[in-house]
DNA sequence: GTCTATATTCGGATAGAC
DNA sequence: GTCTATCCGAATATAGAC
């Protein structure tokens, strides 16, 4: 019969089957615009257990946010701390991003929102600005490496610029293509006089 | 004494007051995330008084993006519509975007978050959509002007980047260059080898 | 652990005096 | 036109049985 540790996995993945719940409403939604009946719905308890597991509707909403950031950027810090070309950097990233935003429209849906009007107070959106910043900076170095004679501002863009795609992703319908928007990036970031320093080797997709 | 026009722009004026304050607090807490026992705090009136000016808070709502909707692209239509040169237009369109999001913070605030979530339905989000379309389409033979030999694309990442940098010019802080950004925009995508076909007159900002 | 009440506050909207 | 008072449904959270 079950041994402890069973118990204790089960006990975490309804905790995860909740929390997932939560994060489709919350994404669509937003913190005001969901309820704990309709998390409860959704997640196939009654309310009331819902706060066996949870304190408040607040604390499920930071824990998700966490883990929303988690689930966006960590595929990105492999990519930044891998010593290929600034070129394939380039790629990588973008098309990382692209790779997590087809995956997980919702985290893109709630990062979005809360970048541009945090819910809860100002110190979920101060984490995402946290990120921001030193994405930027490493960013800088790759494009002098490309012969681009204004790298801040040029890193500014394209930072944003994938933020931007990661948006056309989730709300783009038809008008996202990814494989054309690659080949674009490429075409518009990439080429500053420098010398080409490698060739395409990622850019698949799920 | 006061003749009934004036009157009537008293009245209109307080609408505007009253609509002023909403757009703020809307802005920021997103439909679900504002009161109106909040609105009427801002705007200062009784909250039953706001029901006098409007049926309801879903009305107030709907008003405001229209509004909004009208201040970020009225300005767009008169470059679109202009017979300048592609990169001036270029030029011209990223400059107005920048300025109409600098004087309207919370208009881009509010277009984005429809933009990422309809929160009255689908219908605010779909007037959204009618628009980018059309500017993307608009922007196309544009491209194709300026030697780019995947206009489509093109336009669709330049489009796509303007409505990042209207997010950042509110949310970005120290980030947010507008300068500098400009410039960028001007190498990143004007430079496919086309001759140039003028030079610059625009770019002033508040 | 999971459920069914229920306490309690909040928020949109209305009534009606002035 | 503007206010105060109030109705009433909805939503967060708790109590307590099983």
């Amino acid at each position: 019969m079950g041994s402890p540790v069973k118990r204790k996995d089960i006990l975490l993945q309804r905790r995860r089957e909740i929390l997932a719940a939560a994060a489709d409403l919350f994404s669509r939604g937003g913190y005001h615009g969901v309820t704990m009946d309709a998390i409860a719905q959704r997640a196939r308890v009654s309310k009331g257990n819902l706060y066996w597991y949870f304190g408040s509707k607040q604390e499920m909403f930071q824990l998700l946010f966490e883990d929303i950031v988690q689930t966006l950027v960590g595929p990105l810090v492999d990519i930044m701390e891998s010593e290929w070309p600034p070129r394939q950097k380039l790629r990588a990233l973008a098309s990382a991003c692209l790779d997590a935003a087809e995956a997980n429209p919702e985290a893109v849906r709630l990062l979005w929102r809360i970048a541009i009007q945090p819910e809860l107070g100002e110190l979920l959106s101060a984490q995402y600005s946290k990120r921001i910043g030193p994405f930027i900076d490493y960013l800088k170095p790759i494009f002098t490496a490309l012969g681009d004679d204004d790298p801040d501002a040029t890193a500014m863009l394209y930072a944003v610029s994938l933020d931007a795609l990661m948006a056309l992703a989730v709300i783009g319908g038809d008008t996202y293509d990814r494989a054309k928007l690659m080949s674009v990036i490429e075409k518009v970031f990439m080429n500053f006089g420098g010398e080409k320093d490698d060739q395409s080797c990622l850019g698949s997709s799920g």
